[in-house]
DNA sequence: TATTGTTATACTCTATAACTATA
DNA sequence: TATAGTTATAGAGTATAACAATA
């Protein structure tokens, strides 16, 4: 019979580990860490960077767009693109046909900015995954998107 | 020569779905929206969750070893452990040989509803991927693990 | 001197309600 | 009547500094 109580020398993780929805929050976690050392010259937080690139790619894409791409609520992307506005990256431009939407466009500035940080940003998704190859990062990237893109 | 703007139909993320980061990202949030709604009757969000299986699986455990475990800061941890106890699912006990740490174990009834939310928590990942397969669920597992247990 | 747990507090992220201009 | 964009604001999550008790 025991006299005091149990202690714990490693901690077993085994049950969580079994769960998706845990490793996948783990993982984004452990890359998102890197992205904003490595993007914080860009002065770009993970955000930032999703709404930049859409609006590189994607010239006259509407914040209603680019809110439903991202998960994002309108109300929290007026600041972001506010800031992006003033720092010269992005321009409104009236909608060609919808007054009451505002298409965004990137700057020169901004073009030029998001085709360094998009290397940046592919670089440093090898260095955040050096243990696995192509293959296995290909097929991360489907098994993931077979979740999320249900919806 | 164009008189207009352009305007976007179909908003192009092909760029983001190369990057892992983004794609962990997406879905864990999917997974975690309908694991709110899940346990919701539980009264545990996902942290509360993760908190008391590592309680209910290591009895004894220290805060120091859920924040190491979890990666959250202690201070952060302070109020859900103190809610958990109140609560009745876990108790302190003093730690067998260190004056300054505290054990925790799930209590009878903490033990009993872990036993009902992990049960929850197993069915709602086969529910937010219904498109994976057993062999793909475990290379998924495996291939996130290889990210995050890096460091 | 270092570590565990704690308090207080600030900062960021996310969510809700309500308004305007246009469709 | 519905939608795009906006404002104001509340709530949740995450961060740092500093302290008492113990090692």
């Amino acid at each position: 019979m025991k006299n005091s109580a149990p202690f714990v020398e490693a901690v077993d993780t085994s049950y969580l580990e079994t769960l998706i929805g845990y490793n996948a929050r783990r993982a984004a976690l452990s890359i998102i860490e890197v992205f904003l050392v490595r993007m914080a010259p860009f002065e770009l937080k993970p955000v930032d960077f999703s709404v930049m690139t859409l609006i590189a790619h994607n010239p006259g894409i509407t914040s209603r767009q680019l809110c439903h791409a991202l998960g994002i609520l309108a109300p929290n992307l007026v600041g972001l693109v506010n800031t992006l506005e003033k720092r010269g990256l992005i321009q409104r431009q009236p909608h060609p046909f919808d007054g009451r939407a505002t298409g965004l466009h990137a700057t020169q500035a901004g073009a030029e900015l998001m085709q360094q940080a998009e290397e940046v940003a592919s670089q440093l998704e090898m260095g955040t995954t050096p243990r696995l190859n192509a293959a296995e990062r290909k097929t991360l990237m489907r098994l993931l998107q077979k979740i999320y893109k249900n919806e």
